[in-house]
RNA sequence: GCGGAAGUAGCUCAGCGGUAGAGCAUCGCCUUGUCAAGGCGAGGGCCGCGGGUUCGAUCCCCGUCUUCCGCUCCA
């Protein structure tokens, strides 16, 4: 037993952050963390904190011995303290309206100190600018912070939600393997070396994909699973190499039917969680209307400044960029910032050299300022072609038109991210505000040029859509998927598709990427021969979950959702991981170090 | 692999070709109604690391490492 014992006996009777003016009068024993400490002399104030929030605790000799006030000297900040006293109203000077517990206050009667602490590298407090690499070397203390937890909190009711929805509607929560086998397809994966079988080596899994479907060999029907995947690929501020996802695959379900019961579990959950009233049904787009208006296969809908074609035009207006651009195939594609006639022509450097990240070649503007049209381009553009541009770019005064001429993949990129640059830029986007969408019938195949052949967009075992499947083998570029994503805000928050589960539809789709049987049988074998024993329909979807939290949360970044993240190169900076290990160590792996890394120091 | 930004006290930052500063934090003293308490004082620095230029480099140049944002990548 602690030393804690002998003292007060019990830790808590209550939680910090929750007293109010109904306790007063109460006695109450908290247990907590020292946020603050108000030394005032004869009169010490300390914020007691728990995860419930805060209370303020008044050392005073009026109803504290001289034993308890020594000890409230003694204390500092992040010291775990034990403290019982009465709870009492506030003198009507001394309420603080500003916190939840500002109308009361304890009275130090008894106090004991459970643990001293070394003074933090930085405060325990919301919105603080310290560098992500002390937050995350000091991990545990970033955490104690309220945002955070309260990110947690919002992270483990939104996982007990969909877990409870998910059961009421009959998904079994079924566990897949860590340790796998190694896909070609995909993502570059993160390989665990085998001990018992030299040279030979598992993968962690990119997703549960081939193992849901076998569940749906197996007869289960409706799986779920919020399963760790993994993904050995560069990082950005909303991707993690170690990720999870809510996992989901059921049999016997038409697309539409599931489509509707995960919109019911997203809004319910936004409800229930955030309060927030989603509208049902989603917004549906092709993937081809996205990327036509958006330029982006995840489009946040949640402002306009939509990307509109003026091929039509500029192939045959005397500007040789646009013209021959659509001559070679390509597009001329723009957006209205609308108000921004004004920009500067270094405001308009800034958006070009933007555009060029993306590949765009340039950027050609037209501003319709009171003084009429200003414009590099103007001068080989007759008045008939301004003005349809005008009319097509639904353009009047005082807007600044952008447009890309490339091929349409690029055009779409750099416009796509122009608008959402802009969209912020110009302050078009609600905050707090949700909209979903359904993105559908995404293409089947993307031609690899560094492989040389068709690849999966989704993954091998992605149905055609039933019309398109005649054109897999003559016009491979224009069969659609039964594939679907979720997008929320500009996020790709989840995506799946109808699976094949016919025998000659996945020849066909397997001759389509180049692959012989034989081929296909030394990658997916064991899916293919558990496909001969009677494979239902089915389909299913994965959400990414640290993502979803993000959003709710409102936060910019990935790795505040995760309680342990690690850095842009995939490091730890609180664990030292990834680290070297010991030569015995990697002689049991049967592994040998590249001439490049530098000598491993021996630590036996 | 590439582009951009950053690295100076525990934290957040300023500085500048002449051996370093602020705010907060810490420590000490004072302080009975604070709640970002206040007052006075003190300690604290390989100016990321390695080279170069220079009489002299935290500052200029080159390289390198780390972090953040993006590109490539991410079925």
């Amino acid at each position: 037993m602690s030393e804690q014992a002998k003292g007060i006996s019990l830790f808590r009777t209550h939680n910090a952050g929750e007293l109010r003016m109904g306790e007063a009068g109460h006695e109450v024993v908290l247990s907590g963390w020292v946020q603050r400490r108000r030394d005032l002399g004869g009169l010490i104030f300390i914020d007691l904190r728990d995860r419930s929030g805060f209370v303020q605790v008044v050392f005073n000799p009026d109803h504290s011995s001289p034993e308890v006030m020594a000890l409230g000297d003694k204390l500092r900040n992040e010291y775990v303290l034990s403290v019982k006293g009465k709870v009492i109203a506030r003198e009507p000077g001394t309420v603080n309206a500003k916190i939840p517990t500002g109308e009361i206050e304890v009275q130090a009667m008894q106090a004991e100190i459970l643990n001293a602490a070394k003074n933090p590298p930085f405060y325990i407090q919301d919105n603080v600018d310290v560098d992500e690499m002390v937050r995350l070397k000091y991990r545990y203390l970033d955490l104690r912070r309220s945002e955070m937890q309260q990110t947690f909190i919002l992270r483990h009711k939104a996982v007990q939600f969909i877990r409870s929805f998910l059961d009421r509607n009959e998904f079994l929560d079924i566990e897949t393997p860590m340790l796998t086998k190694s896909t070609p397809e995909g993502a570059r994966d993160y390989l665990v070396p085998s001990r018992m079988h030299p040279g030979e080596f598992y993968a962690l899994p990119q997703s549960p994909q081939l193992f849901k479907q076998l569940l749906m060999v197996s007869g289960f029907e409706r799986y779920y699973q919020v399963a760790r995947c993994f993904r050995d690929e560069d990082l950005r501020a909303d991707r993690q190499p170690e990720f999870t996802q809510v996992d989901i695959e059921m049999s016997f379900m038409p697309l539409q039917e599931f489509h509707d019961l995960m919109e019911e579990m997203m809004a319910a959950l936004f409800k229930e969680t955030l309060g927030a009233d989603i509208p049902r049904p989603f917004q549906r787009l092709t993937y081809k209307e996205a990327m036509d208006r958006y330029g982006s296969d995840k489009p946040d809908v949640r402002f306009g400044l939509e990307l509109k074609n003026i091929s039509e035009i500029a192939a045959t207006s005397a500007f040789k960029v646009f013209a021959s651009t659509v001559e070679n195939g390509g597009v001329v594609k723009g957006i209205n910032a609308k108000g921004c006639a004004s920009y500067s022509r270094k405001q308009i450097d800034e958006l070009e050299a933007f555009a060029k990240r993306y590949g765009a070649k340039g950027l050609a503007w037209m501003a319709f300022t009171e003084e009429g049209l200003k414009s590099p381009i103007g001068k080989f553009l007759n008045e008939d072609e301004i003005e349809s541009i005008k009319r097509m770019m639904e353009a009047e005064t005082g807007d600044l038109l952008l447009f890309v001429a490339d091929k349409e993949k690029v055009a779409n990129d750099a416009l796509g991210n122009l608008r959402l640059k802009l969209g912020k830029d110009l302050d078009l986007i609600a905050e707090g505000s949700f909209r979903f969408l359904w993105v559908t019938e995404f293409p089947l195949l993307g031609y690899d040029e560094e492989a040389g052949r068709w690849v999966a967009e989704h993954h091998p075992f992605t149905m055609p859509m039933w019309e398109d499947i005649d054109k897999l083998e003559s016009d491979p570029v224009s069969v659609r998927a039964q594939a679907y994503d979720m997008v929320l805000n500009g996020y790709e928050i989840g995506g799946g598709s109808m699976r094949i589960f016919q025998r000659d539809i996945q020849e066909k789709m397997f001759k389509a990427l180049g692959f012989t049987m034989e081929e296909a049988y030394d990658k997916f074998g064991f899916l293919l021969d558990a496909f001969e024993y009677g494979a239902p329909p089915h389909g299913g979807i994965a959400f990414g979950l640290d993502r979803i939290i993000m959003i709710m949360a409102g936060r910019q970044s990935l790795r505040d959702t995760i309680a342990f993240p690690k850095t842009q190169s995939a490091s730890d900076p609180m664990t030292q991981a990834p680290s070297e290990v010991s030569a015995r160590q990697l002689e049991d792996l049967h592994i040998r170090l590249g001439q490049d890394v530098e000598t491993v120091t021996g630590k036996e």
